[in-house]
RNA sequence: GGGCGAUUAGCUCAGUUGGUUAGAGCACCUGCUUUACACGCAGGGAGUCGGGGGUUCGAGUCCCUCAUCGCCCA
């Protein structure tokens, strides 16, 4: 093994031999439940990112620990087409060839997008394999595959059957760019800077006029009437009366609405019902006309007059100036308001009325509210729940035709002859109603998530009835980050419901955002992405995936940095050595170690040490069944670095350098072992790596598994925890430490052997049995060990008081009394405080009546060992004086 | 306007039924060519847990309130 783990050189090896060994399909011949996780397909617009890094890392952790419990494991890959993003950035592309779609025509456009999609679909797979994945590669899907489209256009005909689906004309989110309806969800709110205009509104009888507000002048030319409060005491006598509207020259009434806020503005609302939701709605309240004036292009259209044809904002400023003109603009005041913009492209949304399909989603929300009122379905971190229930419950029909040519093409065929529908699974050949075989179909696709709602089942074969199907569905946990929530949790639950009649998963983990250093979502606009690839050639993926799992917590953000990356990258290789230790002195022996659980270990260190690892194993347990990820690491972390390295190796060195003694060998090959497992699913290139260098120098039993992957977690032992040696361990170590501390602070080299006496009136016998650790870790010669509790101090000594006992070190001449007087003062001082708090609580009678027993009891114990130290302190101290 | 989150050491963050004298990584200081590891070892300093109030024997943890930052929904 070389002397430093080598990512590059271990990583494409390791998966292989999984992939080639079929450990990454689910085991069918099991009886045990399965356990299936069907990941988020990434898109096909370009390439991973880190958000889909730590996706994946959680996943496969989640994954990997659930196969190694002996569960058959499904974990599902697969990827998305993403309607509308694919076919932006596949614009874009041919924009930078002087090219648009409409030139190319539907066909060609769409063959573009395909040489698209293998190229990048081709490029993600790769990327999940570099980042080490453990998903069933035989059942990936493309959400475009026939089976999935089946799933769509079984759903789309289920539903229109059942009434749920409908086509309405409706004000619906607009994007000019696209030229497409988004639902709400895909528009974004972002404060910007515009204008308030107040405008004067001339009554038509020439007796004064309405003065009305507006971000929006150019609109007025499909105003169909002017909107005041029926409270409001200022306008309630204008109401029935009419504007003469300025430059379109037409006539409109004043009407009374609720909607109208009387503090906003003048209180006097200009209504165009064709270019704002909210107008809309008053107009259909008060029986308005409906005038569009701007086009699906963004550009003023016929009914706009001599504006005709004028970009949208180019005819705001020439309406803008024409009211000045005329002295109708009486104010323009800057203002900060919010604007609704197309998630993909970013450009302005234009509410239009339009003629859009919809789904009907009262029906579908109700059971899917109810599975998590149940408690069918745990969301984690709970506080979502409420975010969910919020959502649901307020839930409103969703828009899924879409203007483009990319996706499910809506399975819909209007007849020329009788002008009805025919909707069907299968491309009919003749109208449902007259049998005319002059169909069109609908031009329009549908909304990208229609078709990952149906994932949870449409990955496993519905519609048809397969085995998949019968042995997957509903499946375990469904991993993603919270920011697509309502996008794709919630569709999933209802339409899972829908179609399966059974909820698609029974808990859904939600994770964080991935920052950059100063605490800002990376986007590729804002140049602040890592490219996972990037780092998993510097770090290895192990490290990468570390980093982004370990000491996080679900539905928290985190920042990535380049610290993190290092410190686990150093945690894999400190695995790697300490391993390389273990190996290489089994290799130096002629003898074979066999591995197995260690009975009747009668060594201290021993025994410590494999207590420890019963206690971690249980905790990890615990954690990961708790989905407390991060948690977990950080304990297996600790244990392997702060005890199985720093200790109980370095224990060892002295035994298995000496002949004719009881080898811990044994118990560090049986240790590591069983710490490799634990940190498998956390750390899986290097920990199967090592694994397999271990196990080819072990005596290993028939039985043994031959990949990591597939060994089985440690569980919660049935071993008895030994607390008596932990604690006995515990005061050798704080003794060790305390000495060479107080070594460190006299600047005493820590190899200098200095003399010392130990007294000792509890411990002795473990003092006695531990002089060679307690000389070898401290740089100690102890002379005597005494079962007194005081010896008396000698010329040239310093005193060190600890819970194993009172060290009396010689320094001989350097000791400088004034110095050791003061430490041991402030040591007492400092004893005192923390005892006279004991005190406090113990001596209060609600603290002992109210609190539980163990508590208390704990609170005695520290007090009694408190005690003791500090009347040692003081004997001290007064031998001193 | 409504809701949620964050605020803990210089920085980034853990701290899950309230119970030691609040932890880690990085950074910093001191010493170390200790044959597993300098991607390392030993030791160290550093926090009135955002402010205020409350509940409780006991609060970083629960409740109220305020502040700052961020997000979501309208």
């Amino acid at each position: 093994m070389s002397r430093a783990y080598s990512p590059a050189d271990t990583e494409s090896r390791i998966y292989k031999f999984w992939e080639d060994s079929g450990y990454f399909k689910p085991d069918t011949s099991s009886n045990k439940p399965p356990f299936v996780m069907i990941m988020p397909p990434p898109n096909v617009t370009g390439e991973l990112h880190m958000g889909h890094a730590l996706t994946v890392a959680i996943e496969d952790m989640i994954v990997r620990w659930h196969r190694m419990k002996g569960e058959p494991t499904l974990y599902l890959p697969g990827t998305d087409h993403a309607g509308i993003a694919t076919q932006v950035v596949v614009e874009r592309l041919l924009a930078t060839e002087g090219l648009n779609r409409y030139q190319l025509g539907r066909e060609k456009f769409e063959a573009r997008v395909w040489d698209w999609v293998e190229t990048y679909g081709t490029r993600i797979y790769e990327q999940l394999r570099r980042l080490g994945t453990s998903c069933d590669w035989s059942r990936s899907k493309f959400t475009l595959d026939e089976i999935p489209r089946a799933a769509v256009r079984k759903t789309f005909v289920d539903l229109y059957e059942k009434g749920l689906i409908y086509r309405g004309e409706r004000i619906a989110n607009w994007c000019p760019r696209c030229s497409t309806a988004l639902s709400d969800l895909e528009v974004k709110y972002k404060e910007v800077n515009g204008n308030l205009y107040q405008l004067r509104y001339p009554f038509s009888d020439g007796s004064g006029f309405l003065v009305v507000a507006t971000t929006r002048p150019e609109t007025m030319l499909g105003d169909t009437a002017v909107a005041v409060n029926p409270e409001d005491e200022r306008f309630k006598r204008y109401i029935g009366k009419e504007i003469k509207l300025p430059v379109a020259d037409r006539t409109i009434p004043i009407v009374a609405d609720e909607a109208v806020e009387m503090e906003f503005g003048t209180g006097a609302l200009k209504v165009t019902p064709a270019h704002d939701p909210v107008d809309f709605e008053i107009g259909l309240r008060n029986d308005l006309p409906v005038i569009t004036v701007i086009g699906n292009d963004g550009k003023m259209n016929s009914a706009a007059g001599e504006f005709q044809n004028l970009d949208r904002f180019d005819c705001r400023k020439l309406i803008v100036d024409q009211l000045t003109a005329q002295g109708l603009l009486i104010e323009t005041e800057s203002i900060q308001h919010s604007i609704g913009h197309c998630d993909r492209c970013d450009e302005i949304i234009e509410p239009l009325i339009s003629k859009q399909w919809y789904i009907s989603m009262e029906s579908l929300a109700a059971p899917a509210i109810k599975a998590v009122k149940d408690n069918q379905i745990r969301i984690i971190p709970e506080r979502f729940t409420n975010v969910y229930f919020n959502w649901m419950e307020n839930i409103r029909d969703w828009p899924v035709s879409r203007q483009l040519w990319w996706g499910h093409q809506i399975p819909v065929w209007y007849c020329e002859d009788c002008l009805s529908e025919t909707v069907t699974q299968k491309d009919p050949q003749t109208c449902k109603s007259c049998g005319s075989s002059k169909l069109q179909q609908d031009q329009d696709v549908l909304d990208t998530w229609f078709s990952s709602g149906l994932w949870t089942h449409s990955t496993l074969g519905w519609p048809d009835d397969t085995e998949d199907l019968k042995s997957f569905y509903p499946g375990s946990v469904m991993e993603t980050g919270y920011d697509i929530l309502f996008f794709w949790v919630a569709r999933m639950i209802m339409l899972g419901i829908s179609n399966m009649g059974q909820i698609p998963f029974h808990t859904v983990y939600l994770h964080g955002l991935v920052l950059d250093t100063e605490g800002v979502k990376m986007s590729k606009t804002k140049g602040n992405v890592l490219n996972p690839l990037d780092l998993i050639d510097e770090y290895g993926a192990d490290a990468v995936r570390f980093a982004l799992t370990t000491g996080t917590s679900a539905g928290n953000n985190l920042r990535m940095n380049e610290q993190k990356l290092e410190s686990s990258r150093n945690f894999a290789n400190k695995l790697w050595n300490a391993s390389r230790f273990v190996i290489s002195n089994i290799n130096k022996r002629e003898d074979s170690i066999k591995i197995i659980k260690p009975e009747n270990i009668s060594n201290r260190h021993d025994k410590w040490i494999l207590s420890r690892l019963d206690q971690l194993t249980t905790n990890v347990n615990r954690l990961m069944g708790d989905f407390q990820f991060g948690e977990a690491q950080t304990h297996i972390h600790d244990f392997l670095w702060n005890e199985y390295c720093d200790w109980y190796i370095e224990l060892t060195k002295d035994r298995l350098r000496t002949q004719n003694v009881d080898s811990p060998l044994s118990i560090l090959a049986y240790v590591l072992e069983q710490t490799l497992r634990l940190l498998h699913p956390f750390l899986p290139f290097v920990t199967e790596e090592i694994w397999a260098n271990l196990c080819k120098s072990l005596d290993t039993p028939k039985d043994w598994p031959d990949s990591l992957i597939t060994a089985n977690y440690p569980v919660n032992p049935e071993t008895t925890i030994d607390e008596s040696t932990i604690m006995e361990m515990g005061k050798l170590i704080d003794f060790i430490r305390a000495i060479r501390n107080m070594k460190s602070e006299l600047n005493i080299q820590q190899r200098q052997t200095i003399e010392c006496r130990i007294a000792s009136e509890v411990e002795s016998s473990l003092v006695e049995s531990e002089k060679a650790t307690l000389e070898n870790f401290a740089g100690l010669a102890i002379s005597e060990i005494s079962n007194s509790t005081l010896l008396q101090m000698k010329n040239g000594e310093i005193s060190i008081v600890e819970n194993l006992g009172t060290a009396y070190i010689t320094l001989g001449e350097s000791v400088d009394l004034s110095h050791e007087l003061e430490r041991l003062r402030t040591e007492r001082d400092e004893l005192s405080k923390y005892i006279s708090s004991l005190n406090a609580r113990l001596s209060n009678q609600s603290f002992v009546d109210k609190a539980p027993e163990e508590v208390v009891e704990k609170e005695k114990e520290r007090l009694k060992r408190s005690n003791d130290r500090e009347t040692r302190i003081n004997e001290i101290l007064q031998t001193l004086n």
